[in-house]
RNA sequence: GCCUUGGUGGUGGAAUGGUAGACACGAGGGACUUAAAAUCCCUUGGCCUGAAAGGCUGUACGGGUUCGAGUCCCGUCCGAGGCACCA
C-alpha cells in the first residue's frame, strides 16, 4: 500500500471539519495556552509559500500543547478593512465588501488545505459590523476618557470636570494638548464651547490640528508608521506635511508605561529595542531662557539633554512652525523671516529629507539671554529643530553637538569648546566623556557628573527642571477613505458628540462612487442622509490598526452582544501566551495593541495589562527568481555557463516550470507564445536557469503557491518543508530544492507501517536500541519544540526514521507517530487510526522522555595532548572521574606516546574529552 | 551616523567552551529493472600521498583569554533589518 496523501489529506480534513476537532471551550479544569497568528489582510493575489511559515509553526506549537494536555485557544480571522480594496473598487465599481468576501473565501479555502488546528467557530472579520462595533464602542471610551498621570491610568471624563469645577486646570495632573490655564471660577463661567474645546485637549481619542503626513496620492492622512522615506507604505506615493485636524489617540500619555512594561516580555530583544527607539524616552531638563524682542521680554523653555553644555550655548534655534517665531521676530527681520517660512513651508517631505545635510536658517532679530553667564546669544529660526519635539526650541551648543556645529559654521557663528583638551576645529565633540572646561561652577568635573550637577543647579535657581520626554507620536486615528470603520461622532454646532453606546454599530453606507466629493471632502459625504437627528456624521473613516488592535480579545468571545468579551472568558483566556507573526508591525499594530490593551485594563474591561506574552518573528520568505538568456536579437537561449560567450538579454523565467535550476523546455515553449520556437544552447543536454533572491512577487516571476506544493507533495511535505527550510526567526529563500528529502521521509514513515502485503505492525518486544532510538527523538522533540528549533527536530525525526526503518513494532510506533502528528498532522491521523484508535490523534497524549533508555553504558574520551587528538579509549559511562584519569594516565604510558613523568595535568571533562598537558 | 542582528562545504543549514560540518539537497559511483520511475547502498570541506593507512589545514580577517574557541573578550571588514536632524 502506498502512501496516498491526496486521498488521506482530504479525509482527514474533512473529519477535522465535521468532529469540530478543534473548536475551544473554556474549561476550568485544564490549564489554556493562547496560540495567536498574527491574522492576513485578504489579499486578491492569494496566500503564497511565505505568508504559511508563521501559521505552520504556531500550529505545530497548538498542536503540541493540545498533546501535552494544554487547553489550547488557536483562531484565525481576517483583517479586512483597507486601502487595496478600495482602490479595486475604485477602478472596478465593485463593492470592496464583495471583493473583500471573494478573497476571504480563497484565503479559507487555501489554508484548510494546510490542515491548521483552528478553531473556526470563533472566526473574525474586521468589517462585519458585529465585529467594528466593538471597534467603535472602544473609541466611544477613549473619547469619554482622560489620562490621569498621577495614578498613572484612564479615568471617565466625568471625573475631570468635577475636578475642574472644584480646583481649575492646575487640580490635575494630566496628559493634555496646551491651553491657557483656568482657575474653578473660570471653568464654571465658560460656555459649553469653550468646555468643549478644553475637555477636547485631555480626551484619549480627541480631535486636534497637527501637522500630518498628507498623502495627495491616496487622498489621505497616514500615521507615522504607514510612511517610509518620505512614501506611502502602500501605494509608494509622496506624502507631504499639512496642518489639519484630525482625530487622534492620545498614545503619548502611554509612552512610559509602553516602555517599561516591554521588560516583562518574552519578545526578541531586537523587536524590544525597536520599540524602545520608537518610543525614544530621553531623559533631561527643561530650562527657560529669557528672551528679547523689539523691547519685549518673554520667558522661553527650551528641553536638553545636556544641562552640562550651557556654557557652550552660542545661539538659540526654534522650529520654523514654532509659536515664538511670530513673537520674537523683530520688525527688522519681519521681511527675511516670512520669506524663509513660505520656502520651508512649500518643500515636501521628501525634500526635506533630501536636504538632511543643507544648511537652512534665518535670524529672528531676538535675543536670549544665558541664565547661567548672562550673555546675550541670538535667536535664530531653522528647519533643523522639530516643532513636534520638547518646546520645538533648542539651545544651540556647537562644540558638543554636530548639528549645531553644522549651522554655526554655516552662518559663523561662534563655537566655545567645554571639554578639556577636544578638539573642535574640523567637528564637534558629541561623546559623553572628559573633563569640562570653561563651565563656572562644572570645571573639573566630568560629563556624567556634571550633567546632575547642573540640572540640580538650574532647578535650585528655579529656572529649570528635570523632564523626560518621548519622541513617541499621538496616533492620527483618521483617514479620508471609505473601506473603515465609521466613527460614531455627529457634529451639532461645530461640536462633536458622541452616539449613545446602544446606536452600535454604526454600519458603513453605501455610496455611488468610492471617490472623494467634489469638494474635496471624504466618500462616505456622498452618502445620502449621513446624519442623525439632524446632525451630520464624521465623513472619515478608521485607519487600519483599529481594527486590529484588540481582535485577539474578540476571540475569546466572539458572538457576545453584549461585550466586546466577556468577564469570565476573558478570566480564563486572559491574554496571547504566544503570537507569532512579521517584525514589520513592531512600530505600528505592535504599539497600538499594547496601548489599547492598557486603556481597556485602566477602565478594568480585561485583565491582564499586556496582551502578548511571547512574540516570535517569523522571518520573510523571499522569492527565488531564475532567468534565462537570451541572445541578443534572436530566439535562441542559452544555458547560465554559456552566457558569458554571447551578447544576451537576462529574461525572468516563472519558477514553476524549473526544477533544480533545470528548464523544463516544453513547458517554456507553452508558456508563451513567443517562445513556441525558441531554440536552445544546452550545457550536458540541459538547460541550466540562472538565479537571484528577490522580493517574491507576481512581476519576479517566482511566487510560488502553496496549492502547488499541496498538489505535487501534499500538504505534510509542504508542512515540514517549510520548517525544515531554517530557523525560524531567519529570512530565507524559497527554494523548492530540499522538498524530496522531506517527502521521502514521510513514505519512509509509511513503510515503517506498511509493507507489499499490507498492514506490518506487530506487538512484538521492542529492543533497547530502538526504545534508545525513540527515546533520544522524543527528547529532542520536547527540547525543540518549546525552542521553535523545529528544523533540528525534523532533522531528529529522519534520523530515527533510519534507525527504526525495519521496526515495525507497535510498542515504538504508537510513539514516535504522536511526536510526529504536530508537524504532519494528516498522515499522523491516518496512521493512528490503523493502529486501531477510535478518536482523533488530537487527543492523545505526548510521549514520556525516558532518560534511561538513552543513557549509554560506555562513553569514548578522546585522549589528546595538548589540545591534539591522539587516541581513543573506551570506559565505562560511569567511572569516576579519578579512575578515568589513572585509566588515561595508564594507557600514555604504552610505548609511543609520552611518559608518565612528563604530565603535567590530566583534565577530564565527565562523558566528554580528556586533555594530558605535556610539559 | 546610531541601535539590533548575522558571516561555517557546491547549497539550505547542525554543533550546553570539549572529536566542526548533524540532517537534507545537489553531485559522483553502484544495486535492482528490458527501460524508466520508485527504492536501497557507498563516496562527498580543502590539501598532501598511486591507493589505503596516515597527516596537514579549515568556521569573514587580526589579536587575546583557555589545557581546549565556530562558540567568550578586543579591534577590523562585509551583509541584513530598524531609526535617522528627537537637541
Amino acid at each position: 500500500m502506498e502512501y496516498n496523501f491526496r486521498e488521506i489529506e482530504s479525509k482527514w480534513q474533512a473529519y477535522w471539519a465535521a468532529n469540530h476537532t478543534f473548536e475551544a471551550k473554556e474549561d476550568a479544569s485544564r490549564p489554556k495556552y493562547y496560540v495567536l497568528d498574527m491574522f492576513p489582510y485578504p489579499s486578491g493575489a492569494g496566500l503564497h509559500v511565505g505568508h504559511p511559515l508563521g501559521y505552520i509553526a504556531s500550529d505545530i506549537y497548538s498542536r503540541y500543547k493540545r498533546l501535552c494536555g494544554f487547553n489550547v485557544l488557536h483562531p484565525m480571522g481576517y483583517d479586512a478593512f483597507g486601502l487595496p480594496a478600495e482602490q479595486y473598487a475604485i477602478k472596478t465599481g465593485q463593492h470592496p465588501a464583495k471583493t473583500t468576501a471573494d478573497n476571504i473565501a480563497r484565503y479559507r479555502q487555501q489554508l484548510d488545505r494546510i490542515g491548521f488546528s483552528y478553531d473556526w467557530s470563533r472566526e473574525v472579520r474586521t468589517c462585519d459590523p458585529g465585529y467594528y462595533k466593538w471597534t467603535q464602542w472602544a473609541f466611544l471610551k477613549m473619547y469619554g476618557s482622560w489620562y490621569d498621570n498621577d495614578s498613572a491610568k484612564a479615568r471617565p471624563i466625568e471625573e475631570l470636570e468635577a475636578a475642574f469645577a472644584k480646583g481649575g486646570s492646575s487640580a490635575v495632573n494630566a496628559a493634555h494638548s496646551d491651553h491657557d490655564a483656568f482657575t474653578a471660577e473660570e471653568w464654571k463661567a465658560f460656555g459649553e464651547k469653550k468646555r468643549h474645546e478644553l475637555l477636547m485637549c485631555y480626551r484619549i481619542a480627541y480631535q486636534g490640528e497637527t501637522a500630518v503626513n498628507w498623502c495627495p496620492g491616496l487622498g489621505t492622512v497616514l500615521a507615522n508608521d504607514e510612511v517610509k522615506e518620505g512614501f506611502s507604505v502602500r501605494g509608494g506615493f509622496p506624502v507631504e506635511q499639512k496642518k489639519m485636524t484630525q482625530w487622534q489617540l492620545r498614545v503619548s500619555a502611554y509612552a512610559g508605561r509602553l516602555l517599561d512594561d516591554l521588560e516583562e516580555l518574552e519578545w526578541t530583544d531586537s523587536l524590544k529595542d525597536m520599540q524602545r527607539n520608537w518610543i525614544g524616552r530621553s531623559q533631561g531638563a527643561e530650562m527657560t531662557f529669557k528672551v528679547k524682542s523689539d523691547g519685549q521680554e518673554y520667558d522661553m523653555v527650551i528641553f536638553t539633554t545636556r544641562a552640562d553644555t550651557v556654557f557652550g550655548v552660542t545661539f538659540m534655534v526654534l522650529a520654523p512652525e514654532s509659536e515664538w517665531v511670530e513673537k520674537l521676530t523683530t520688525a527688522a527681520q519681519k521681511a527675511a523671516v516670512e520669506e524663509y517660512l513660505v520656502q520651508a513651508r512649500k518643500k515636501t517631505e521628501r525634500e526635506r529629507m533630501a536636504e538632511t545635510r543643507r544648511v537652512t536658517g534665518v535670524f529672528s532679530g531676538a535675543y536670549a539671554v544665558n541664565p547661567l553667564t548672562g550673555a546675550e546669544v541670538p535667536v535664530w529660526i531653522s528647519e533643523y529643530v522639530l516643532a513636534g519635539y520638547g518646546t520645538g526650541a533648542i539651545m544651540a551648543v556647537p562644540a558638543h553637538d554636530s548639528r549645531d556645529y553644522a549651522f554655526a559654521r554655516h552662518f559663523d557663528l561662534p563655537v566655545i569648546p567645554l571639554i578639556e583638551g577636544c578638539d573642535v576645529s574640523e567637528s564637534s565633540f558629541d561623546a559623553k566623556e572628559g573633563i569640562m572646561c570653561n563651565s563656572g561652577f562644572l570645571n573639573g568635573l566630568t560629563v556624567k557628573q556634571a550633567i546632575p550637577a547642573a540640572i540640580d543647579y538650574v532647578e535650585s535657581q528655579g529656572i529649570g527642571r528635570r523632564k523626560i520626554n518621548y519622541r513617541l507620536r499621538d496616533a492620527i486615528f483618521s483617514r479620508q477613505r471609505y473601506w473603515g470603520e465609521p466613527f460614531p461622532m455627529t457634529f451639532k454646532d461645530g461640536m462633536a458628540q458622541p452616539l449613545p453606546v446602544d446606536m452600535l454599530p454604526l454600519q458603513l453606507p453605501e455610496i455611488d462612487k468610492y471617490l472623494p466629493t467634489e469638494a474635496g471632502d471624504p466618500p462616505l459625504a456622498r452618502a445620502e442622509g449621513w446624519a442623525v437627528d439632524g446632525c451630520p456624521l464624521e465623513t472619515s473613516t478608521m485607519p487600519g490598526f483599529a481594527g486590529s488592535s484588540a481582535y485577539y480579545l474578540r476571540y475569546m468571545d466572539p458572538h457576545n452582544d453584549e461585550a466586546l468579551v466577556s468577564r469570565e472568558a476573558d478570566e480564563y483566556w486572559r491574554n496571547v501566551d504566544l503570537y507569532i507573526g512579521g517584525t514589520e508591525h513592531a512600530t505600528g499594530h505592535l504599539i497600538y495593541s499594547r496601548f489599547w490593551n492598557k486603556f481597556l485594563y485602566d477602565l478594568g474591561y480585561v485583565c491582564e495589562k499586556e496582551p502578548f506574552k511571547k512574540l516570535i518573528n517569523q522571518g520573510m520568505i523571499q522569492g527565488r527568481s531564475n532567468f534565462v538568456y537570451r541572445i541578443k536579437g534572436t530566439n535562441t537561449f542559452v544555458s547560465v555557463g554559456l552566457k558569458d560567450q554571447y551578447d544576451t538579454t537576462e529574461i525572468h523565467v516563472d519558477v514553476n516550470i524549473v526544477y533544480n535550476d533545470r528548464l523544463d523546455i516544453e513547458a517554456f515553449k507553452a508558456w508563451s507564445p513567443e517562445y513556441r520556437d525558441a531554440e536552445f544552447v544546452l550545457e550536458n543536454g540541459e538547460y541550466v536557469c540562472g538565479w537571484a533572491i528577490e522580493k517574491m512577487s507576481k512581476s519576479m516571476y517566482n511566487v510560488v503557491n502553496p496549492d502547488n506544493v499541496c498538489d505535487q507533495y501534499g500538504a505534510d511535505t509542504l508542512r515540514l518543508y517549510e520548517m525544515f527550510l531554517g530557523p525560524l526567526e531567519q529570512s530565507k529563500p524559497w527554494d523548492t530544492k530540499g522538498i524530496d528529502g522531506v517527502n521521502r521521509f514521510l513514505k519512509k514513515v509509511w513503510r515503517m507501517f506498511y509493507d507489499r502485503d499490507g498492514f506490518a505492525v506487530t506487538d512484538e518486544k521492542a529492543a533497547p536500541e530502538e526504545l534508545k532510538a525513540l527515546h533520544k527523538l522524543i527528547g529532542k522533540a520536547r527540547t525543540d519544540i518549546e525552542s521553535f528549533s523545529y528544523n533540528t527536530t525534523i532533522s531528529a525525526f529522519m534520523i530515527a526514521a533510519n534507525e527504526l526503518g525495519e521496526c515495525h513494532k507497535r510498542e515504538i510506533l504508537e510513539p514516535f507517530i504522536i511526536v510526529l502528528s504536530p508537524f504532519a498532522p494528516h498522515i499522523a491521523e491516518e496512521l493512528w487510526e490503523a493502529l486501531g484508535h477510535k478518536e482523533s490523534i488530537t487527543f492523545a497524549s505526548f510521549p514520556e522522555y525516558v532518560e534511561a533508555y538513552t543513557v549509554e553504558s560506555s562513553c569514548t574520551y578522546a585522549v589528546s595532548f595538548n589540545g591534539k587528538t591522539r587516541f581513543t579509549v573506551d570506559l565505562p559511562k560511569d567511572m569516576g572521574k579519578d579512575e578515568v584519569e589513572a585509566r588515561v594516565r595508564a594507557h600514555a604510558k604504552t610505548p609511543g606516546y609520552v611518559g608518565d613523568g612528563n604530565i603535567v595535568k590530566v583534565i577530564v571533562v565527565p562523558g566528554k574529552i580528556v586533555n594530558i598537558v605535556v610539559k
